[in-house]
DNA sequence: TCTAATCCTG
DNA sequence: CAGGATTAGA
């Protein structure tokens, strides 16, 4: 028989072929491409908020009324913002930006024609009221004298036993340390809580939640300790809404300068924390979430079932493992296995940064991350185009590249969003008022993100956009964000073509003649590399029609080499053709928002 | 002409 | 992985 017969209609024979596999393996749902999607976010842009100013006042009220809590609580949170070892140190654990990130700004859309960003404007001439600055400062003190006093009631028990468990026998303590942006000792990263709410309650809630875990806490304390835990609280809770009130108040007469204020005053508090590097995610896992302790740590060979070679093998013939010398050795990923999760506390340096950002020095552009590269300008601005009725701010658009942890989500949907978004008119200067303009609306890719990209390809090697929007629904989308999220998927095929067509040749000098002992088995070394370019650390199972797809493509890439049409400069096309028609569905778990943690913990 | 994908490079 | 150039298709 002609051993290529099952080749002379590839691509009939492939569909057939795969909707065998995807039956008898699992039938999910078809979520494909949600017709009904909901059309680019821009063009909802110029909505009735524009029309009603009343409404955008009240907004922009709530706002700062909510942001200056978020600070003020930051503040409460951070046992001493002022040592500046303690920030750099924070620094470099807060934000596990990538290299990727940096380069973005120079293609991102930036706000067009003349309205740009006249920085005058943005830093108040006025200098605001001392006596803010002041209560600002005494307000610090005295919770800096509160949290010790907390501190050390709660030590001596804590270590002892901390409410957050015994992960890894690591007390509490030491996931402070590791976040190094100082919680309190005994809590869990309050974040965990997921705040969805995009308005102003969100903050509330917030705090509501925190509380409520503090309420636990006394079950850790002596009586005496108690006590005085609950008249700290008690002051601290007026405290913190005093000085609320007070900043609000001031906020109200002085929306203009206001923000210069807050960012001088800040800025002597926390006076490096100007720079918020990003480190080019250079492996470093830092995750001081509990809940990062992934499943498949315990069991590190768990994610991959070795013992599971039979899973594909139509033939009985013997099956060429694609690779004469593979290693059947366990896929041991780097024992750390962090998914890129960004630490939750993320939130609170930015929004301190941001706020310094516009300080005297003006544009917090200055205050992105390293930009060793070619990153100079906040000229770039000036290269933007038109994206239709929606203009980005320039602070918009750095933000994107802003590495954004997607626990920082509740916060930032809170309320500024609406006020960021739109830009017109008289509206322009209200919004150059704002003082924390960009950061929160726009959230650019993260690791994150890309991470869960690279396990989506498992399913799909050419996901449309409505298909990216519908599985990353915590990500504002934007043409920049989905021309970048196109180009993952492009450079993750490239690099798949290559393996392909490195190993179909190599079989063909090895000698292989049937396409068909071209099979992709865990335990090839085919194999092994996409795993590691696709799902590094091994923390996610490979599906079982992906290595049927990639079997497939192996074999039709072996199948015009060795039939010499490789000479023809395009001979790869067909190929992409048939894969393209391949995509699987992807599991509905992918859509969640917050995939890293709960993908993992499933 | 415009868009999107690939190719090529760093 | 991103940016830019190139190419293919509408």
């Amino acid at each position: 028989m002609d051993p290529h017969s099952g080749l002379l209609s590839p691509l009939s024979r492939a569909c057939s072929h795969l909707a065998e596999i995807c039956m008898e393996g699992e039938r999910s749902p078809s979520p494909q491409e949600q017709g009904s999607d909901s059309p680019f976010p821009w063009s909802l842009v110029p909505d009735s908020s524009l029309a009603d100013p009343d409404w955008f006042w009240d907004e922009h009220i709530q706002a700062k009324r909510a942001r200056v809590e978020t600070i003020v609580r930051g503040m409460c949170l951070s046992p001493d913002p002022l040592v500046p070892g303690n920030v750099r140190a924070r620094d470099s654990l807060c934000c596990p930006g990538r290299a990727q990130e940096r380069k973005r700004k120079q293609s991102l859309p930036v706000q067009q024609g003349p309205l740009k960003s006249s920085p005058a404007r943005g830093h108040g001439s006025r200098k605001g009221g001392p006596r803010v600055r002041e209560q600002l400062h005494l307000l610090k003190q005295q919770l800096r004298h509160l949290q010790e006093h907390i501190l050390q009631a709660a030590e001596p028990q804590d270590t002892a036993q901390g409410p957050g468990g015994s992960e890894k026998g690591r007390g509490p303590l030491s996931v402070k340390q590791k976040n190094g942006c100082g919680s309190r000792p005994w809590a869990m990263d309050s974040d965990h809580h997921q705040v969805s709410s995009g308005d102003l309650s969100g903050v509330e809630k917030h705090r509501v939640s925190e509380v409520e875990y503090q309420s636990e806490e006394p079950r850790f304390l002596r009586s005496a300790a108690r006590a005085l835990l609950e008249s700290l609280r008690k002051e601290l809770t007026g405290a913190v809404s005093q000085a609320v009130d007070s900043v609000l108040q001031k906020v109200l007469l002085d929306p203009s300068g206001h923000l210069t204020q807050l960012g001088r005053s800040f800025q002597g508090l926390v006076p490096e924390s100007k720079s918020e590097p990003s480190p080019p995610d250079g492996g470093a896992c830092k995750d001081p979430l509990p809940l990062a302790a992934l499943p498949r740590r315990a069991q590190p060979q768990a994610g991959v079932p070795l013992g599971n070679l039979s899973l594909v093998k139509p033939l009985d013939s013997p099956r060429y493992p694609v690779s004469p010398r593979m290693i059947p050795k366990p896929y041991q990923g780097p024992p750390a296995n962090c998914p890129l999760t960004v630490p939750s506390h993320i939130q609170e340096n930015q929004i301190l940064s941001q706020l310094l950002g516009h300080g005297p020095n003006g544009h917090w552009s200055s205050c992105l991350p390293q930009d060793s590269s070619s990153q100079s300008h906040p000229s770039s601005e000036s290269a933007l185009q038109p994206w239709g009725a929606v203009k980005l701010r320039p602070s918009v658009l750095s933000q994107q590249q802003y590495p954004l942890p997607f626990t920082s989500t509740r916060v930032e949907r809170l309320p500024l969003l609406p006020s960021v978004k739109m830009e017109q008119g008289g509206l322009q200067a209200v919004t150059d008022a704002l003082p924390f303009p960009s950061v929160h609306i726009q959230e650019g890719l993260n690791p994150g993100h890309l991470k869960k990209a690279k396990l989506m390809f498992f399913f799909t090697r050419y996901p449309s956009s409505n298909l990216l929007k519908a599985y990353f629904p915590d990500v504002q989308f934007n043409r920049c964000i989905i021309s970048q999220m196109i180009k993952w998927f492009s450079n993750f095929r490239e690099f798949y073509y290559i393996q392909m067509e490195k190993f179909a040749r190599q079989a063909i000098s090895d000698g292989v003649t049937n396409p068909k002992m071209l099979m992709v088995l865990r335990d090839s070394e085919l194999f092994r590399a996409l795993n590691t370019h696709y799902n590094r650390g091994n923390d996610f199972e490979v599906p079982d029609c992906f290595l049927e797809i990639a079997s497939l493509t192996l074999q039709e890439f072996f199948r015009a080499v060795s039939t010499g049409k490789d000479s023809d400069p395009s001979w790869k096309k067909p190929i992409y053709k048939i894969i393209s028609k391949l995509d699987s569905d992807i599991p509905e778990i992918f859509k969640s928002s917050s995939y890293p943690q709960e993908l993992f913990r499933n």
